[in-house]
DNA sequence: ACCGAGTCTGAAACCGTTTGCAGGCCATGT
DNA sequence: ACATGGCCTGCAAACGGTTTCAGACTCGGT
């Protein structure tokens, strides 16, 4: 039926050692054998089956890759990519969904473990802890986050937050808002931070609206909060939101970017499709990708892990048409800035109440 | 290091194929013996190695997927059907992107015919004896697509082609277009064929436009077309090109649906997001992928094939904004219909010079 | 002619699991 | 008491490769 390594052996007239040898260590056997090896080999169309050979080397020649959501159209570019750096490299990638099930994420590297070689795991949510004990089990690369010493590719969110600062500060906007991703977020946080720190330093003041579901729909909900804040200018946690923002206050009526201008972050296609286009951030997804599995071969054929384990990507800002100067006239009555906050001592943050929770909503 | 059955069996004083036995074969062990290795396997943290266990089965618990373009919004939610039954089947599943290129696909097919039991294929672009061959190799279930009598789930085209152009029709429209997709495509090919006859039916005029990309700079490069064309209402291939022609008609100052109404196939999360919103054929993605991996468990089950192989989905017309009744003024002039095409006998096929090639357009 | 080193090859062990076969044990029927 | 048969269980052989080890052979140096 199938054609294995013996048959091939008895086809050229030698011991399947030597057939298994001139396939994966050409240099050993003698030259003619060599090339009637693997003629035969090609003739028959043999492949080495590769849990067999897993089953002795104790590597499977398989990659798994975790992921919250790939409906979420960030994934499906860093999934391209780790694809191709895989298929480069000869290994073959599992991927999983967890569906945004952060608790479910560990028992999957546990299943995961035995079958592959390593795992590159976007976990934006899982808990440090657990994110070691997986590290433990298998050779894990972290993709969008860092914990500790484990390789990791993420990226370069305070020169990212920069870019969006100065764009906006350029554009004489001087209170913008944040509609935050979810609390748990990994990304969300250091988003957040980044922010903070940029905006002190550009005098500029920042507004902390949320938490809110990385979705669209999360977005549409931050639109009112939006608007109550007398912001000028506003950036999501991501792309979705941010469209989600644009299409709520589409709704009550605001016009983006001529009343407020919104950015997103990630650059995912559709930033480009809409109208207005959004001014987004832009994220080497599928660069990430690739480096994250460059980084577990890697891991793999060095004996002692790589010095630095741990790579930062740079971010780029791309302007569309979602921002535009602040502007000169007086806004709509009650979105005018209310004269006390501009009362306040300085730049300063502020955190609005709403924390809009609802149940996560499937994309597709 | 890793616990193995021996591991189990000696901590449990018994030998490896009682082990064995008692994990897979519960009813055949004493009961007092199942319940001593159970409790020790349990407490080990015992995981059969998969690999081991398939070499001599035959079977490795692994799916293969292979899909043209992950980046295309269509795929997600088919991933994500298809995860869901297979791990519900306690299957794992190693997906692969083809990035658009068919003449490869079959080459990975036998890549990873020997690491699965089976393969969920999506290829609109396959040619039918490659199709055949591939079949031939590992058990394969087509997704939106038919060929023979392999094992396919695939949409009902006429039905949802008749549910368009009833909405259409209702609209008071009477000559409508469709931009089609790639030429290889299967889709494209039977959606161009179903929306004939139901035209034929309807007493409407069709107007096929292309070949364009399947993707949203497709739609665009296909709006002039539409316009020359003097339909006041069109079908893109997909959303992406709707939405891509509601772009390009957007950048020529005319209004969707107000002047054309414009339709999509597919109901990508995207779709419900812009502005105006999608009018979009549905099609249940998800339930295909769970569909095409329970065809294939049966078939991975029985000795014998089902006898009907073929299961046809069915699809629902989601009215949105995008489209609207027949604009009763007459049109800007170089868009009105000429006089000549009134004359010419009956409902009627046109086609249009059109052939806008460009290259695939990653779409991030 | 002999020895040693070097090159190439084959036999056999091994990886972790399943499974056919046979044997031990017990209960039952004669 | 002995044969019969049905449960359980263990031994050993697979599955398809890789790798260790030793042997055969060649070749150059003495």
């Amino acid at each position: 039926m199938v054609v294995t390594i013996r048959d091939v052996a008895k086809a050229a007239g030698v011991s399947a050692s030597t057939v298994s040898r001139a396939l994966s260590m050409p240099d050993v056997v003698e030259a003619a054998t060599l090339e009637r090896v693997t003629k035969v080999a090609e003739h028959l169309g043999y492949r080495p089956n590769r849990a067999a050979r897993g089953l002795i080397t104790g590597r499977t020649g398989n990659f798994g890759l975790i992921l919250p959501d790939l409906a979420n159209p960030f994934f499906p570019s860093v999934v391209k990519g780790i694809q191709q750096a895989a298929h480069r490299a000869d290994y073959q990638v599992f991927v999983v969904d967890t569906d945004e099930d952060a608790t479910a994420e560990l028992g999957l590297v546990r299943n995961l473990a035995k079958q592959v070689d390593g795992i590159v795991l976007c976990s934006p949510r899982m808990k440090p802890a657990e994110l070691r004990q997986a590290a433990s089990l298998v050779p894990v690369v972290l993709v969008n986050r860092r914990e500790g010493s484990i390789p990791a590719v993420a990226v370069d969110n305070a020169g990212g937050m920069r870019q969006i600062v100065r764009h906006l500060a350029d554009l004489g906007h001087r209170r913008i808002g944040y509609v935050a991703g979810p609390r748990s977020s990994w990304s969300n946080r250091g988003r957040l931070k980044a922010l903070q720190a940029e905006c002190r330093g550009a005098g500029l003041e920042l507004v902390a609206l949320g938490n809110f579901d990385p979705t669209f729909d999360g977005g549409t909900a931050a639109a009112e909060g939006v608007l109550i804040s007398g912001v000028t200018a506003v950036i999501g946690y991501n792309d979705l939101v941010a469209l989600g923002v644009i299409g709520g206050l589409r709704e009550r009526g605001v016009a983006v970017p001529a009343q407020i201008s919104v950015v997103g972050i990630d650059n995912i296609a559709m930033s480009s499709m809409v109208d207005p286009a959004l001014t987004t951030l832009d994220l080497p997804k599928d660069v990430a990708g690739r480096a994250a599995v460059e980084l577990l071969v890697q891991l793999l054929a060095a004996e002692a892990p790589p010095n630095k384990p741990i790579r930062e990507l740079p971010t780029e800002l791309v302007v569309r048409k979602s921002t535009a100067p602040r502007p000169r006239r007086t806004q709509p009555r009650e979105h005018r800035r209310r004269r006390s906050d501009r009362d306040e001592p300085g730049p300063e943050l502020r955190h609005a109440e709403t924390d809009h929770r609802q149940r996560p909503d499937r994309l597709g």
